[in-house]
DNA sequence: TCCAAAAAATGATCATTGTCACCTTTGAAG
DNA sequence: CTTCAAAGGTGACAATGATCATTTTTTGGA
């Protein structure tokens, strides 16, 4: 479950920098300092439902999270995935209404808590915030379209060089070893990209066979980007 | 190809009131009325391509346009359908960038065109525009989505219910033959809802066969919502 | 350290849907 | 009215990927 956790100084907090509120006034930085609330989820702690009335939004500070649809029989979809400085919540706060995805941690995550109250004033101050909001949500849309086409066209083997490719540009490398930098179950990967878990497991060892990737447990090494966007790109 | 239009006053527009633009002040409507282009395109007409830089974005005053990714294979994914108070090119506006859909007019259609920075005057001046287009985005996230939902894990048969259905919301019915308000090719209703046109056909056929819908050419009649929405609700 | 439960992997099977080839109908232009 | 091209429709076939059953491995908690 989540737990109250210490505040961290907004001003020096460098996810916030990478956040749609990297250029708020220091005056609303001293207000927000003071008035968020900062929480810890542990992996699989739900950070909000789907149906839920939004009380407010929130910036993760460190953590990943997935957002997800579920689908009746056990299977789920998850729409996206968010890091370091991403935003979640804040477009049910947008149009108020109910999220429409579930959020769960697949991590230890720290977030801070803006009330609808606090975002409004940020939103309404600073115009940054407004024009990264909507830069955002255009991203998002853009994204989501051609995730559509590519479940139309591509095969399943295409989708997830995709998939990898995207999380590396998402998440980037970890220094040490080169891998992904992040650990999805292999249940979670089908659920990105839309396929069954079983299918998935195959074509990555196909994948591996063919030396584009390199798979150690969860960790995901890409050996050949080049031959990946290739797969990727089409059949 | 697109050609010049008379101007019609945005003071009576009806479409104007279904769009974004509903609650500017009088003295903006002034002005757009003053500024704004008007064009129209005949049925195939490109509007705009993708990857083309924004000058501006249209409001449609009256017809019907599809935004569709094309797909190398001379298949295409259509991702929206816009009809009457319907805004499109904003997106590209909006985020800086190049238009990431092609804009392709279904039937005749007539548009109002807003530059940039006339766009912009509307967007700045009026607190429910920006609160509008925000909304508006949310949406479109939201049933894009769902739509990526739909396309893991429903059926064809299912997904084509799915879709009738969101064009009896979106576009209504004729008022003389209950027919949807709304002609597409039997292509383009496999673009929109992801298969192969071969497939649709006979699924439609389907569907005709178990009393849900009635089919003469064009012209869709939904007899039997309810069981649509079964359908359509899973397998 | 061990045990139980979850996750990962593998195999066999088969349904759904795409592809290709072909025919028929429609509709627009001359 | 005729013609031709595009759209609509049909059939046969193949393949992709889902499902289900089962085994192996990993993981986390007692």
């Amino acid at each position: 479950m989540k737990k109250r956790g210490q505040h961290i100084s907004c001003f020096t907090c460098t996810s916030r920098l990478k956040s749609v509120f990297c250029d708020i006034s220091s005056e609303d930085v001293l207000h927000v300092n003071q008035y968020k609330g900062r929480f810890t989820y542990n992996k699989g702690d739900i950070i909000f439902h789907r149906g839920a009335l939004p009380l407010g939004m929130f910036v993760i500070e460190k953590g990943k999270v997935k957002l997800h649809l579920p689908s009746g029989k056990g299977r789920e979809q998850i729409v996206r995935l968010a890091g370091d400085g991403d935003i979640i919540g804040h477009r049910a706060l947008l149009s108020d209404l109910a999220h429409t995805t579930t959020a769960e941690a697949l991590e230890e995550t720290h977030v801070c808590f803006l009330t609808k109250d606090l975002f409004q004033r940020l939103y309404g101050n600073n115009r940054t915030v407004h024009l990264q909001v909507v830069r955002l949500l255009v991203e998002n849309l853009k994204t989501a379209e051609s995730k559509i086409s590519s479940y139309s066209f591509k095969t399943v083997k295409s989708r997830i060089a995709e998939t990898l490719l995207q999380l590396k540009e998402q998440f980037g490398l970890e220094k040490e070893n080169q891998c992904l930098n992040i650990s999805l179950s292999r249940q979670d990967l089908s659920s990105l990209t839309g396929m069954a878990t079983e299918t998935l497991i195959r074509q990555l060892i196909q994948l591996e066979e063919e030396g584009m990737i390199s798979l150690q447990g969860k960790k995901i090494m890409l050996n050949d980007t080049r031959k990946l966007q290739q797969v990727a790109g089409l059949h």
